[in-house]
DNA sequence: TTCGTCATGTAATGGGTTACATGATTAC
DNA sequence: GTAATCATGTAACCCATTACATGACGAA
């Protein structure tokens, strides 16, 4: 997870630690920071694994005599890994906090895989929406104990919110679709009417 | 959390594990179901600490001889600890997964803590979106390294998101001083155009 | 009789956090 | 000179999960 975050950040460009921290924000959309904790021990074991490599920055040309930092780097071994961790396209690919990552990735995926994981996610979605939509006609019926009020609404809102992220989802296989037939033929099926 | 889930589930009415596992999901709106691992380690942990008894469940009428299960209820001990959880309304309260869980239980708290809880949540919720929009315009303007289109979308799908909770939130911040206005006097203030 | 689900539990592990410690650099 | 922020790191802990183990009960 977070190991696929880092490799994900590190293939786009080198970074030390403490930006890396700062991207996992701005582009995995995470709410709060990452700690120092996870990050260098990550960032260890990384190491270890010979997936990234470290050298103290040169100094930038644009900066002015900043701190020595730890800049860390891809290693084609890291490359790989990160591909491989991308390949997957199981259930686990779909799994509420793995998805964000991979979304985050998806230019580095093919349209195919984007397509699988989309699809999948939306279907895990769809079960779960199912599954509470039952749960609640079985509540409305009294077979099972009185639900109160505020858990209530805490699960329409929470059916809300589901729901709207599975309207995401279709308008992102829709656009991915049209994508991938625009570009593979000069004759696209009837769609439009 | 767990803990004051399992509280505030047993403060309702006694039940055994099993069951108390289906009920995380129905009334906290839980995703996936809790783990046994869990849930039968926090069970140990409180019954030591007092605030939890169990006993073998007596064959209940209804039912026709059920196997024997083990019951849970709440001591006094159990119902002071969960009053003195309930009682904490400061930043905690409102961090995403303990939001939940005091919001499923408002009912057993007073209308002064629901409104700080429910404000206190909306002005969080508010900081993470004013940081993301700031961040938003700064790569807008190129001062950041030029953020990938599906980063991009995952953000904007999350500000949207984050806005959504935002007018629910709002929306029963208003109920509530709705209630509380309509119970405190006979003379309400101007509010109706 | 065997399969599904009810029911309880333990051990190993995982994936992160907080708190602590340290020090350089920059802005005021 | 001092406060804020940049920057790296370690140790202790927390809260949950997965995997494993066991067995009763009801329905087919």
């Amino acid at each position: 997870m977070l190991e696929l975050a880092i490799l994900g950040l590190l293939i786009e460009s080198p970074m030390h630690g403490y930006e890396l921290r700062k991207q996992v924000n701005v582009v995995l959309g995470w709410s709060r920071l990452l700690s120092y904790g996870s990050l260098y021990l990550a960032l260890k074991k990384m190491l270890k694994a010979g997936w990234i490599a470290e050298h103290v920055s040169a100094p930038e040309p644009g900066a002015v005599s900043r701190r020595q930092r730890i800049v860390y780097e891809l290693t084609p071994a890291g490359t790989e890994q990160f591909r491989g961790l991308m390949a997957d396209v199981g259930p686990s690919a779909w799994e509420d906090d793995n998805f964000d990552v991979r979304f985050a990735f998806f230019s580095r995926t093919d349209i195919g895989a984007r397509l699988r994981i989309l699809e999948g996610r939306r279907s895990r979605l769809q079960e779960r929406l199912d599954r509470v939509q039952q749960q609640l006609e079985r509540t409305q019926h009294q077979m099972d104990r009185q639900i109160d009020r505020y858990a209530m609404e805490l699960q329409r809102h929470g059916v809300e919110s589901v729901e709207r992220e599975v309207r995401w989802l279709s308008d992102l296989i829709n656009a991915e679709r049209r994508d991938e037939s625009s570009r593979d033929s000069a004759a696209p099926p009837a769609q439009t009417p």
